[in-house]
RNA sequence: GUCCUCUUCGUCUAGCCCGGUCAGGACACAGGGUUUUCAUCCCUGCAACAGGGGUUCGAAUCCCCUAGAGGACGCCA
């Protein structure tokens, strides 16, 4: 399985992660994946101006969150490091030295300049508005495995190391790609017109250039534009804050702009792997919708191993204040394994279950209207006098045992199931909706259920 | 303004390369069923080949034009 295939996810940390940067470097890592290659994690913080130690560890802790492992990189290390680009100055120093001495290097105003071949001639630039230096450079061809062959010709001489003693990023770009030996570059769609300026830095260096894959960016879920980290769902912190799934968040990332040519989207990531490659990627730009993937993130919740969830939510509640010390493991996983099938995600759970961990609840004044709305408080009351009898009177506890009974019960009464039921759950849990009726009697017990409706009973008469 | 890219249901897309299928799936939406509630689940429905021209017996599929969308044009990355 293993290849000579190196790919490379090359961020600045110049903010935090974006949704776009994540798919970025998903597709690398599942080319590498699937080929047995490598995956190379990079960092282009080059603009020391703008890099923060926050946006660094955003980036590396999103990655990590969405299992995506780097082989070579930060605090894995390599054969081609360091990894970070603020440290790599004297390499950058020799490439520039070698197109200084092959004259395709100058110096203007401090900065150092990449030097086209062409007809050089002066015109007046109506996007600059002015007077600018155009190369009539001979156009390069851009072999891209997304796209087939793009031609596109630079014109301008461009900047490879700023005044300010930096490198640009054009240049470090290319620079690294040859020294790390990438053979793949993924990356988006907008930079698919600067990559002329890296074909022309490949050819000045006498280097072939990679195989090219820019795949098609995020756009917005509405309005113009693509995705910027300033919208609605952009960021991965969210997500996670969130507490999605990342298995949800990353099998809807691979859709954006991939499919697997079959009839099913949702898949474990062993069989995305096996089916990834650089032909299935899409031309076009992808629409952004949270709703398909809040329904990803459903799904992988309710089929999330019971003891994972378990353990996921009982930290959640923790958080949320809403789980006290001293309540039993094995109560808090009781409640957990029969909330699951209900939530739509983990976010909800404290919301949802609350209620289990203390006899002193709030009572939802819609619930409680929907639920009196027939028969009143009197009617309530008395449906919950013949409830605690019922109780009372229950031996067996199991959810099975529970629900025959009860049923007898309220045949003998003449009374449907439900209206015990709705009565009881809203003085069970102040609420309308919630998990299984028999289940919230079996977790609850006895004692619970009983001092609950009768606080309920105590406070409404 | 110049250059590059793209264009199938509201959205993500399959089909296009190698013309002939009621243009398929998923999300969303609507209706129905199951359920003690809610959610799940099941069933049904809605809904697309950007427009125009050409080639052909036949075009979503091949060619051309138009329009629209996106991107790049920094001493940001």
């Amino acid at each position: 399985m293993a290849s000579n295939i190196r790919v490379r996810f090359a961020p600045s940390p110049t903010g935090f992660f974006h949704i776009g940067s994540a798919r970025t470097a998903l597709f690398n890592w599942l080319y590498a994946r699937h080929t047995g290659g490598t995956f190379v994690l990079r960092i282009e913080d080059t603009d020391s101006a703008r890099n923060t130690e926050e946006s660094l560890r955003a980036l590396v802790g999103g990655m990590e969150w969405l299992g995506l492992d780097w082989d070579e990189g930060p605090n894995k290390g390599g054969d081609y490091g360091p990894y970070f680009q603020s440290e790599r100055k004297d390499i950058y120093k020799k490439y520039l030295d070698k197109l200084v001495a092959n004259g395709r290097a100058y110096e203007k105003d401090g900065a150092f300049y990449f030097k086209l071949l062409g007809e050089r001639k002066s015109v007046y630039d109506d996007f600059k508005k002015a007077e600018v230096e155009k190369v009539d450079a001979a156009p390069v061809t851009i072999n891209d495995a997304v796209h087939g062959t793009v031609q596109r010709a630079e014109s301008q001489d461009f900047v490879l190391w700023r005044s300010n003693g930096d490198p640009s990023f054009h240049f470090v770009n290319v620079v690294d790609d040859i020294e790390m030996k990438i053979t793949h570059v993924i990356r988006g769609e907008d930079h698919l017109s600067n990559t002329s300026k890296h074909i022309e830095l490949f050819n000045a260096f006498g280097v072939a250039a990679p195989v090219y894959a820019h795949i098609p960016l995020i756009l917005k879920s509405t309005g113009q534009g693509k995705m910027s980290k300033r919208d609605q769902g952009a960021l991965i912190e969210e997500y996670q804050q969130r507490r999605f799934l990342p298995e949800a968040v990353r099998n809807y990332l691979c859709l954006l702009g991939w499919n697997p040519k079959v009839d099913q989207e949702i898949m474990p990531i062993e069989e995305i792997i096996e089916r990834f490659d650089l032909p299935g990627i899409n031309k076009s730009n992808a629409r952004f919708d949270e709703k398909k993937m809040a329904h990803f993130n459903t799904v992988y919740t309710q089929q999330l191993e019971p003891a994972r969830f378990a353990q996921m939510g009982a930290a959640l509640l923790k958080e949320n204040g809403v789980l006290p010390d001293g309540v039993a493991p094995s109560y808090v996983d009781d409640v957990l394994a029969l909330c699951q099938p209900k939530l739509a995600g983990l976010e909800d759970l404290p919301a949802y279950a609350g209620y289990f961990f203390g006899d002193d609840f709030p009572e939802d004044t819609a619930s409680r209207e929907k639920t009196l709305k027939k028969k009143g408080v009197e009617g309530a009351r008395a449906t919950l006098g013949q409830f605690v009898e019922f109780i009372n009177a229950q031996q067996d506890w199991s959810e099975a045992a529970l629900e025959e009974s009860l049923k007898t019960f309220a045949e003998r009464n003449g009374q449907s199931t439900g209206e015990y039921i709705h009565a009881a759950r809203l003085a069970l849990s102040g609420r309308s909706v919630g998990p299984s009726f028999y289940g919230l009697v079996r977790v609850l017990g006895k004692t619970h259920v009983l001092k609950r409706v009768e606080n309920w009973i105590a406070k409404n008469t």
